[in-house]
DNA sequence: GGCTTCCATGAGT
DNA sequence: ACTCATGGAAGCC
């Protein structure tokens, strides 16, 4: 385990030496100075603004979990889609795809918080504070 | 329009 | 069996 020291706060992650199997926003004991990895360095470059292509990640548990996946990384940076839009390009249900988004272990990697209710914020695993300072700070490298 | 109920829905446990 | 990070319709003011 080990901490990424972000402009929000800590965020411990799991890194194996080869794959990235959690990552969660704050604080939580047993963790690690941090060091260098390419998550540290995804999560760096994700801060200041740039995109880099995502590090060696752990699969998904289960076959919605990997099409699920794919769906989000579909949604760019700065956009966000509805729990009701991702359902639909699942053909699942809105509520379901909620709850899988709560199931996942690798947020910001895995941009969930890029998923709102059609008329509210929606949820977030981490605290809504979390949910709303990401997607300012996406809407903030937009403007720049 | 803005409430408040009610319920279909599918994945995870 | 039961829980949801929903959505929509229907009813009411």
């Amino acid at each position: 385990m080990h901490v990424f020291q972000s402009p929000y706060g800590p965020i411990g992650y799991a890194w194996d030496g080869r794959r990235c199997h959690a990552l969660w926003l704050g604080n939580r004991t047993g963790a690690r100075p941090p060091c260098a990895n390419p998550v540290a360095t995804w999560l760096e470059a994700y801060f200041d603004g740039e995109t880099l292509p995502l590090p060696p990640l752990a699969p998904a548990h289960t076959p919605f979990q990997m099409r699920l996946r794919a769906a989000l990384l579909a949604v760019p940076l700065g956009r966000t889609a509805t729990y009701g839009e991702l359902a639909r390009t699942l053909g699942s249900s809105p509520r379901a795809t909620g709850q899988a988004l709560g199931a996942n272990r690798l947020p910001i990697l895995i941009p969930c918080h890029r998923i709102v209710a059609k008329h509210g914020p929606g949820g977030f695993a981490f605290g809504l504070a979390w949910k709303r300072r990401l997607l300012q700070h996406e809407k903030d490298i937009l403007l720049r």
